[in-house]
DNA sequence: TATTGTTATACTCTATAACTATA
DNA sequence: TATAGTTATAGAGTATAACAATA
């Protein structure tokens, strides 16, 4: 198993900042998954905590479109976060067809102890940067994703 | 169907780094896929023609490793291209075992029209940047990747 | 009629194990 | 006995369509 000679880094696909980006999203995203496998949860129920938390009375349609998953995945989703007390679903007197969501103190601690673990995740992915770096790759990343991502004002 | 106020941006997790990361690879994934389908490949393929076309007599197994996918997927990727004369399987004479990949004429014409359209696509995802933000954040990724894509020397 | 949430089903994708041919 | 490539199969994940309740 020699280590083949490759042209890789220069190469206008493998070396672009474009399949660059889409390998780093890839890998922080396993492993974001894997700590949050350690607290017996799912980044998207990491996500949809966040949300909730974030929001007021948010409905599942809601959460939907900031999540980025269709609404019928919502349901189990919200189901598994339910049956563990972590979330409560209410429906909207003012709208009896929709639930509302909202987190529940268990949720609450259990997000705070994820938050830890994903930002450790964090550090430690972008180890190589200095703090201005990290700084100035965060807001290029928001400059991207702002106007794809509604719901960030 | 109220835009219910959110505090997002500022989110320990919503707002990361991290999770910005995640979400404009798999945003800039999704395009890649759509501007390859129009070309009648998928971004792995364009990935397999792009490290056979930068290797030396690269095998499925380096393949594999490369490219991040199981070699039971690489059978079926390069059976594809093969069908369609975009890459060729030979035995290597030193190692019978081996399948020597390389790329056909038709196949480096079919890369380099895909090669514009994925820098059309990343271009148009990079617009909210200007040059030397560009060039920073590639050189970021670069240094945040290198670690963990050996082949990138 | 349209929308929210839900369920069921079919489809795609992937991981695993087992096989062959070579070493 | 180990490795490269291949095949088959089972499981996970997802998209689609259809439905009930409410507007």
């Amino acid at each position: 198993m020699s280590t083949r000679e490759t042209n890789t880094s220069d190469d206008p696909v493998l070396g672009s900042a474009g399949y660059l980006l889409v390998k780093a999203g890839v890998h922080m995203g396993m492993e974001f998954e894997a700590a949050m496998r350690n607290l017996g949860l799912s980044m998207r129920e990491l996500l949809v905590l966040s949300f909730v938390a974030g929001s007021d009375r948010l409905s599942q349609q809601e959460l939907s479109d900031r999540i980025g998953l269709d609404p019928t995945l919502i349901v189990g989703l919200v189901d598994g976060l339910e049956e563990r007390e972590l979330v409560v679903r209410e429906k909207d007197p003012g709208d009896r067809r929709r639930n509302v969501l909202s987190v529940t103190k268990a949720g609450r601690n259990l997000r705070d102890r994820a938050i830890t673990a994903a930002t450790n995740v964090e550090d430690d992915f972008l180890a190589p940067l200095d703090e201005r770096e990290r700084a100035d790759l965060r807001d290029t990343l928001y400059r991207m994703m702002s106007p794809r991502l509604p719901w960030l004002q």
